[in-house]
DNA sequence: GATGAATGAGTGTTCATTCAT
DNA sequence: GATGAATGAACACTCATTCAT
């Protein structure tokens, strides 16, 4: 028998060991046996924590979603920044993400074809909350004067996408961060921003 | 016994059992059983057109991106174009997409969270084609001089992701066209375009 | 794989081998892969014909049904018999019920304490025939003038479960037909039948 | 942790809980859970009261066959009367039992077929006990003169059997008393009885 | 070619019971 | 005594695929 835990100890070692898992065998060939081998536990324990298969999936997703959001959250407090010099800053976080600590190896599992679903999570459940930091980021831009835009939500998606679509543009991961600055500066221009680039 | 039929006919009648399954039931939850019950044909059957379950998603998805393939190969035959125009001309294409006769309802269902493998699919099988047509646009454009891009291909893996978020930006469908035409007044900036907006 | 049957002479055979395998082990401890096994069946080949394992149950259950309900139509049909004639017939149809041919052993293995919601079904199937069977016969008595009775419906339930609690009162099966008999005579004078006993 | 109580005390609240909780939810359906949840008590401190999940149903069985055991008996007790006049008092009491303080709702969901093998247990349980009752009867009957059977034993099964059959005869429990007590006539008549009727 | 009955490996989930604390 | 986390054997049911007719 598994050693007594306390109940947030076990779940995070449950959470833990789905995820390694997850990122092994993709998702979809995960069984709940191979997750309760993996943490070293009976297959009841599992669902002591969780009432299906799919929900720590979601646990799983919401254990990197909380650590995406406390970089960004920690990156955009800055002060005193221009608006551009925000996005630019966003860039690198999201170029960053990759090599997150705690968050090893994310990225990378995520583009197999096996683990879209773990994906599409991931962005379903981030990308509001990118947008909406991205929104403000160009409202703020705006106010300054040093861009020009209309609908600032939409603008967001776009630039948002574009920056996200680095990601499948078969770049290699080393490189993210360098092919994401310079997206940056396709951003910023898509923005009708009118400073040098980086 | 379902009548006898040329081969061609009743391969497009199962994909497009396959297709109206798919829409109603999302694929994850379509059964082998209910294509072939929609198409009226017994369940061996299946197998004398397709190897696998899988087989006839790809099947789906080939006959939308043929679809597709032919509106935008088409557009982007005219003659004479400005590189500019012509990406104005591809956003529009793009936009029309959601009406394109043969493919009804497909983008609608495409973006139902259960029909996310499918929409993957499409995707990956479009994108790269549209990737190539794009940067041949940028390439256009820079030999024009009316661009200003060093990276074609990665602009266009910019531009074009941009142009797609605006799917996910939560526009209505109907709404789509017009966004997709102002996403291309951000796209063109974002080349470095400096010729007025549309 | 075991050979192709048609719908009707499968069925047949997998209800012929959950009673089997029922009265072998026990309802509570009969699996449905024992029940394949028994019919020589894959297991998915259970579920072409019954929904859930209690479907069988309920198949085997009405089955028996059926049988003993020939029989008792059969008997009752005669012509020209008194109501006392009736009673004591029915009560040997009953006491015939473990012998008849086709459902052996049935009602040995109904009594297991283990077979109970078998037994259960069975009564509720066929309790409320056999006492429209047995009103009908009061009815007849009382219009004969030899019975005596106000309300047919209640003694019609009254003196049949008295026939079955025979079952209980631990008789070995062999002398059940027996016992039945005599119980018939106290029936009969339930009923307030004067004529001598048989 | 639920406060320290002297053993007798915890057991009856468990039991009481079981009790309960088998009548809402059915027998079948009620986990060891359910029942420990209902007492307000930990998982593991059932073990401690009863050996196996079926302990507590003989238990909660148990507790209302003595309730029914005392008013029996009690009843039995009154001397001098004749052997018809116990065997009215006999199915008066059983007509009581649906009242019978401290087994409020019992007769009620007993009758669930959902409930059927808490019911067999009771039957089973108190069945030989109240078979006992009513042989002494019928023979004290026969030693009297007034009754006219050869097996006591055998009558007695008849007559508790059919008094039982009137509790599945859809009489509405208000009645059953009731409908018990003309239903003693048919037993007493069953018996030979030539006394006038109640 | 067409059929549809048959297959059976695969797996998520349940729940009575145990036992370390 | 009491707790409640942990156990793990048990099992019903699914569904893509095969193949005898």
């Amino acid at each position: 028998m598994a050693s007594r835990r306390s109940r947030d100890v076990r779940y995070a070692e449950l959470v833990s060991a789905a995820a390694r898992t997850f990122a092994e065998q993709g998702v979809q060939h995960t069984l709940v046996s191979d997750i309760v081998k993996a943490a070293g536990v009976a297959q009841g324990t599992f669902y002591l924590y969780f009432k299906t298969k799919d929900d720590v999936l979601l646990a799983v997703v919401d254990r990197l979603v909380d650590a995406l959001q406390a970089s960004l959250t920690e990156a955009m407090q800055a002060e005193g920044l221009s608006a551009a010099a925000r996005l630019r800053m966003l860039c690198d976080v999201l170029g960053r993400l990759a090599t997150v600590p705690g968050t090893p190896a994310v990225v990378d599992f995520m583009h197999l074809q096996e683990n879209r679903p773990l994906h599409d999570r991931l962005v379903a459940t981030l990308a509001p909350r990118l947008v909406d930091l991205m929104e403000q980021v160009i409202r703020q831009g705006v106010a300054e004067g040093t861009f020009d835009v209309t609908d600032a939500r939409s603008a967001a998606w776009f630039v948002l996408s574009g920056l996200q679509g680095t990601e499948f543009s078969g770049t290699p991961i080393a490189e993210t961060p360098k092919a994401l600055r310079s997206a940056a500066d396709l951003a910023l221009r898509a923005l009708g921003y009118r400073g040098e680039p980086s």
